[in-house]
DNA sequence: CTACCTTTGTGAAGTATTTCACAAGCTCAA
DNA sequence: TTGAGCTTGTGAAATACTTCACAAAGGTAG
């Protein structure tokens, strides 16, 4: 299969939750054109972005929101559940744990982890917060796939080669500092600080530009 | 001047983090080479990025770290303080005032708004909570011009159009919803969801997925 | 059954972004 | 001053992504 775009995939995740939404009210069909207004993109986009995975929709008709809402939960793997650890019990990690959409897509938290002796111990929604010395052995016990990281920078790249070390295959980071992994493992980097100077940028630069989702 | 790619601005800001923590350690000059090798890109593209600004670096020699952090700075807009709400007091909220990569690059928070009647007055790190009825009148009047988004999705959009009336000319979005702008504000929006489900979506077709970062 | 309206799926065209590759410029050493 | 060794800056080539535009279907009304 032809590689996918990252933008692509993007995509799909905004039309399933729009999908979603329609399914919830009742809507039956949704043609490439409501789903580009819904998701602030082109028709054509929506219907190359489908294609690449198959043929969906009905000619005159549009797509069958039931369905495709099944076939992108599928080709974006949220079928099954997705065992999840956090490491870093601050802020970023509470506003991850307790964001609903995690749990409904299919993560599930299993351990939030801190180094932090006056965190360690402590309750924390409805888990309890976990000595990080024992991050790595948890995860390869519990078979844990992804971690998600919101610690200091300084921290990062050793808790990254912890975790792969013991299973982990998939990364999300938000630790503002470039960290490698091996080619196997796959890693997003969220940087609250490149986006605001993004903004900053746009600003200083202003000349009719127009704002990106 | 051409139109710069969101994707070199972000690289800018990246060079600039690491250009930074150079100049501390007192290292007078970076090669494109090794800035790309920190940065996780490749020496052309740096090369590439930066020629869109100007020619500052030497050749034989490298880039001038400390000029170079300079000139990033004075292209990125980072010179001169913006002032910046956060809209919703909950755990994101919370994270990005706690944040001090925030203030360090001179983006001064002002207010933190919030509809919640037990949240309002309330101390909230060094600010206190105000009613986001008066977001509308104080983004006006302290002529804030950019706004941090940490909402719900429902009440996102209402909130825009109200900051965007008071003058604010960029946006920061954590809300997992499409919202839209005119078009001399600039907008950019994070969404856990989504990276969360790129990263599933990479586990499940993984075939050789190199990880990007 | 036919005519007409709508909307998909998709090659081809058009843009945008990244990578290549190399002439030109700077430094240093002798 | 010259030559060797690096490294930049940049058109041109390659690749990636988006948009166009239209044939092929499905639906519906009469």
């Amino acid at each position: 299969m032809k590689r996918i775009a990252d933008s692509t995939v993007r995509r799909l995740s905004m039309y399933l939750r729009y999908l979603e939404e329609l399914d919830t009210r009742g809507q039956k069909t949704a043609s490439s054109d409501e789903l580009a207004q819904l998701c602030g993109t082109t028709p054509a986009q929506v219907r190359k972005d489908l294609s690449f995975f198959g043929s969906f929709g009905k000619r005159g008709l549009g797509y069958p929101v039931h369905e495709l809402t099944a076939h992108l939960r599928e080709i974006l793997g949220l079928e099954r559940e997705w065992k999840v650890v956090i490491v870093g019990a601050g802020k970023i990690g509470a506003a991850l744990a307790n964001y609903r959409g995690f749990k409904q897509r299919g993560f599930q938290v299993v351990g939030v982890y801190d180094n932090n002796p006056d965190k360690i111990g402590q309750p924390w929604g409805e888990a309890i917060v976990r000595d990080i010395a024992d991050l790595e052995r948890d995860v390869e016990r519990e078979q844990v796939l992804i971690a998600v990281l919101a610690i200091p920078s300084d921290d990062a790249q050793q808790v990254v080669e912890s975790v792969v070390r013991a299973g982990v295959r998939a990364i999300l980071n938000f630790a503002p500092t470039q960290i490698s992994v091996p080619p196997h493992v796959s890693l997003k980097s969220v940087n609250m600080a490149m986006e605001l100077e993004g903004l900053s940028f746009a600003l200083t630069n202003a000349a009719g530009n127009k704002g990106a989702a």
